[in-house]
DNA sequence: GCCGTTTTCGGCCCGACTGTTTTCAGTCG
């Protein structure tokens, strides 16, 4: 495999920023960014797109774009992008990761100063040679040293589970401000996207001067970008930026809506309002004349919810988490949105560890605090034998443990089922850490991959394979093995799994866990249109985990998986009716 | 370069903030 999509989404995105650095058509350029953008987020590979002529089905991709991505599956290369590394150097494009540089004044460094690297630009700025440059000062002198500074603390995009909690105290905290009417968190953190570029607040209040000083000068604050009555942005010391936005209550749907995006819906809706002859903006619809001109004279729509806003469109309500055009408005208008899965629809939870293996809780313990979480039935899955580190049980002890949970849910008596199996090792060389024998005599089985992640396409998918076509397993347990944000997905064949899972009825996990959350949304989708049963699980190790499961949830509905689509929504008569028909 | 509840050609979303400016361009989301 020479080339990921992600490879070739990001040739498509730099030849966007060289296009537009060379002053280059802006539809031009922006189609081309639209493209990368598309690309980066499919659930197969380009490869099999083009064997089946379906390129020019995705999103943004037209004629030109589509023999530009054959061209690269089959030579490796693209004259096209060759010749425009030619014309901007790659290195240029590094300059504009710095906030508050962007095309404009990337052209400038390099025409009027022959700046082409970010090292250039630095010794450059420290020497006082760019304040004299057009359209510069001191202070965007100033301003792009401490730019470079914050690029080398960037870790990149955060997960889901480390940014929302830091989102959810800072909006405690302006919660807490007099004459705050309403606040939220939008952007893609409301959308559900497992990693987080910044963050968006929203806050309704008459009196935006005091809570945008409160929010500039929090504890945890490490630089403000920006600092105005309704819109202030600023860098968190832990690398991350977040941005404030402040207005009226009455104006709370359009602005809700607009801040949540993706950018892409926006632009869509933005394109209806005008054919109704509005205006669509953050904070109203405004009616314009045929030629687009804002009518003055004639009465703006205010919405104080997002359901108005999309109503006047003659839309239904769009959950955030689909709001990423990719057909989302075209479901809605004709009336087709799923009926998304909710955590209120997940009723037992599957994987689950105890202090048999590498889990704080005892398997009564572990029971009690999923009762208490609205569970009605669990599964306790300990390690297997070779995982040692995590003290994986032996035949022996599994056999004991079994003896153990038979027990508790006969003590528990019916409050909540407890049902006894294993997170099974599929383990290098392909092979299951246990034998069938052992695995018939157990109510449910996972099976993962936890050990030489790091092995070619063709071995790890062979592995997989192998405990997909085992009759015994009942699930793969977070089935790409990432964990982020330092351990990317595993290589493996998506298409070759996933049609094995389909032709085999097993089924796959979205793990809960915020590092994980394994199929994002493009595949789970995938995953249902195929047929293949999810489950959505916790992997608790200790209680704490149990509250994760929102975020699994969250990571479904942006595939348009709906609570029929889940294994541990069902009672578990029909749970346990599908195990047993698995066995057989 | 893409795309079509009317279009296969002629369109293609919108505003706040900053730093430099004397009225605005650039950047960002």
């Amino acid at each position: 495999m020479l080339f990921t999509n992600k490879d070739i989404a990001q040739i498509f995105l730099n030849l966007a920023d060289m296009l537009e650095i060379q002053g280059e058509n802006k539809f031009k350029f922006l189609a081309y960014r639209r493209a990368g953008e598309a690309l980066a987020d499919l659930p197969r590979d380009l490869k099999a797109y083009a064997s089946d002529g379906t390129l020019e089905d995705i999103p943004g991709v037209g004629k030109a774009i589509a023999d530009k991505i054959r061209e690269l599956l089959t030579t490796g290369r693209l004259e096209f992008y060759e010749k425009w590394q030619a014309e901007v150097p790659l290195s240029l494009l590094d300059i504009m990761r710095i906030n508050g540089v962007g095309p404009k004044k990337a052209r400038l460094f390099r025409e009027a100063a022959g700046i082409i690297t970010l090292a250039q630009l630095e010794a450059a700025a420290r020497a006082g040679q760019l304040r004299d440059l057009p359209g510069m000062g001191a202070k965007s002198e100033q301003k792009i040293l401490e730019g470079i500074a914050a690029l080398a603390r960037q870790t990149g995009r955060m997960p889901l589970g480390k940014a929302r909690p830091a989102a959810e105290a800072v909006l405690d905290r302006l919660r807490a401000l007099p004459r705050v009417q309403a606040a939220a968190i939008a952007g893609s953190i409301r959308r559900g996207r497992v990693t987080i570029g910044d963050v968006d607040l929203l806050v309704a209040s008459d009196t935006p001067t005091p809570i945008m000083a409160e929010f500039v000068t929090m504890p945890g604050v490490a630089r403000v970008l920006g600092h105005g009555d309704t819109k202030s942005s600023v860098e968190l010391q832990i690398g991350l930026q977040m941005d404030l936005r402040v207005l009226p209550v009455s104006q709370w749907g359009t602005a809700l809506q607009y801040f949540t995006g993706s950018k892409n819906h926006n632009v869509k809706l933005r394109q209806i309002a005008l054919d109704k002859g509005y205006s669509l903006n953050e904070s109203a619809l405004s009616p314009v004349d045929a030629s687009g001109t804002i009518l003055e004279d004639a009465p703006k729509i205010y919405c104080d919810s997002e359901e108005q806003v999309y109503a006047t469109l003659g839309l239904p309500w769009i959950p955030p988490e689909l709001r990423e055009d990719e057909g989302e408005i075209e479901l809605a208008r004709a009336g087709q949105l799923p009926q998304l899965i909710t955590v209120g629809d997940i009723q037992g939870d599957l994987h689950m560890h105890t202090t048999w293996s590498d889990g704080m809780l005892s398997v009564k313990e572990m029971a009690l605090q999923a009762k208490q979480r609205g569970r009605s039935y669990i599964v306790i899955t300990d390690h297997s034998r070779s995982l040692g580190i995590a003290g994986g049980l032996s035949i022996e002890r599994l056999l004991a443990q079994q003896a153990e949970v038979r027990q508790v849910n006969a003590d528990l008596n019916g409050e909540i089922i407890v049902l006894h199996g294993t997170e099974m090792d599929i383990k290098a060389d392909a092979t299951l850490d246990y034998p069938d024998d052992i695995l018939a005599q157990l109510d449910f089985v996972i099976a993962s991959l936890h050990v030489s992640l790091n092995q070619p396409r063709d071995q790890i998918t062979r592995r997989l394979l192998a405990a997909i076509h085992n009759p015994h397993v009942d699930l793969i347990g977070h089935p790409t093995a990432r964990y982020l944000p330092e351990r990317e997905a595993v290589d493996m064949d998506f298409e070759a799994v996933f049609t094995a899972a389909a032709q085999t009825g097993i089924a796959l996990e979205i793990n809960s866990n915020p590092r994980r959350l394994d199929l994002e949304g493009p595949y789970a989708r995938r995953a249902i249109e195929l047929g293949i049963p999810l489950a959505i699980n916790t992997d608790a190790h200790n209680p704490g985990m149990m509250d994760d499961l929102p975020y699994g949830v969250l990571t479904a509905r942006r595939g348009r998986v709906e609570a029929r689509h889940v294994i541990n929504t069902w009672p578990y008569e029909q749970f346990s009716a599908w195990v047993r028909a698995r066995g057989t």
